[in-house]
DNA sequence: CAGTATCGGTTCGTTGATTGAACCATCTGT
DNA sequence: ACAGATGGTTCAATCAACGAACCGATACTG
């Protein structure tokens, strides 16, 4: 049970990272998966900040839940949401390792930075340095205990922003997981 | 320069996330970037651990290459060989934490489950924990700095393991970044 | 109660990527 | 001169991603 390879599998590789991209590594997945650590959890919501084809993203979250890593549940009558499991939530590690390796080596031209910050931090809380972890109480926090905000306030000008729900709620400073928008 | 997405993008995502899965996001290309840091250099090594496609692998390869992740450089008369950049070193920590959670939560039939050891450790040494820190002298090893060996001691039975050069050296403990096979 | 909107999809034709097999040019060793 | 290794390129077939259109269930509106 779960031991099977899923989806696009990479045979033979008989390796961690090769069955975790099994999984998180298609196409979107990742960025759906950072979507629902901002809070977002509804399938048009996901669609309207993504810009993702409707079969490609019914595809992502069938595999995500399949795997344990978002769950499924009604939350009104005939609606669904998707919510991070417990595996799922472990994955913010990795996604924001990966997100800060971008940050520091591929800026782009509109900025579009992020910091994280320990927001429920006992040292008063800090950016989260290598690893998510906060330099102020040296602990690994959880998502929840995070606040997100934008570092170069508005691009004003070059190509115009986003204008979604999800991406208007997100330029202003943001507690993780907190449902969106 | 260097700002331009590149390859397969994920357009007016403005996301540091976004842009890291630009260059690294691909199929293949983390699983590539993996044996580089196991210390696999060259094309035909690559393919035999990888089964990759000869095109998809010259593709991924001049991807890197062009990001500034994998410098390219002659080692013989008409042979060249690919070697990790600072940017591409960088990318460990994110590396790491990935197959770290897919070691927690993907385990596999076959096993198949790594450690990575702080081999010139101050403090003696420990196998690596969240984050890619060595939890014995609290530091961020840096790849040159550790040593990788098989958990799960040799498959015997199930699936019969691989047979490459490289697998067979990975087999015994390895340091990272050391020219493998 | 008919009409309309929203949500979470499915279906389908087109475009683009991945695959595996075949071929090729350069250099090395014998 | 020839064989083998290396690092590719080319090509047809398959498979995934894309975008537009359609759908069924549940509200909400007049």
């Amino acid at each position: 049970m779960g031991a099977v390879p899923l989806g696009r599998d990479y045979d033979r590789q008989d390796c961690a990272l090769a069955r975790a991209l099994e999984v998180v590594g298609e196409r979107w997945t990742l960025l759906v998966l950072r979507d629902c650590f901002f809070g977002v959890r509804r399938f048009a919501d996901l669609r309207a900040h993504l810009d993702i084809p409707r079969a490609v993203l019914t595809d992502r979250l069938a595999t995500l839940v399949e795997a344990g890593v978002l769950e499924r549940r009604p939350y009104a009558a005939g609606r669904d949401e998707y919510v991070l499991t417990d595996t799922g939530l472990d994955l913010w590690p990795a996604l924001f390792t990966l997100a800060r390796w971008g940050d520091r080596h591929r800026v782009g031209p509109g900025g579009g930075r992020r910091r994280f910050r320990h927001a429920d931090c006992p040292a008063g809380g800090a950016d989260l340095a290598t690893g998510g972890l906060c330099p102020a109480c040296g602990t690994l926090p959880p998502p929840s205990a995070l606040e997100t905000r934008r570092l170069d306030p508005d691009t004003e000008g070059e190509r115009e922003a986003r204008d979604d729900a999800v991406s208007r709620a997100l330029r202003r400073p943001h507690r993780l997981l907190t449902p969106l928008p």
